[in-house]
DNA sequence: AGTAATTTGTTCGTATGTATC
DNA sequence: AGATACATACGAACAAATTAC
């Protein structure tokens, strides 16, 4: 089993892709658990690095529908 | 039982309270588990506020010692 | 109209590791 | 060696909003 990347590490990758466009203002991002699936951790670890990235200012959440990337 | 505290708002509480100089830079936080004690949740739950206090800049955690307020 | 499925929000507890005292 | 304290991952449970049928 290889090391898993950390939330920290993942809110950052996040963080990195929204700002290089991979993920452009007004996108959705992969569900929790595709995002679970594309960096081999749990659900609830992509949850805790949303936090961090919401918390950064640049997704908002909205239950029921997903995560979207903010504007600016 | 009351309704407990988001640990985003645990997050924000303990933000403004080092704005304030309740906890000044340099100074250590109480434990997690007194945390715990003092906004009535888990200790995983001051945890996950103490990320986002962390990921603000505000503290530093040192594994053994404590988690301390930065600088600035 | 209503129910089920999907998706995020949040808390809690457990386990393990590492660092400090 | 042992106790304390933070770091991190994982899973369970439930809520709430949305969507599909």
């Amino acid at each position: 089993m290889p090391i898993p990347m950390s939330s920290r590490q993942i809110a950052d990758d996040l963080t990195e892709r929204i700002r290089a466009g991979e993920y452009p203002p007004g996108s959705r991002l992969p569900t929790l658990r595709e995002l679970a699936g594309l960096y081999s951790v749990s659900v609830s670890s992509i949850q805790r690095a949303q936090e961090l990235v919401k918390d950064r200012g640049l997704v908002l959440g909205s239950p029921g529908r997903g995560v979207y990337v903010a504007d600016r």
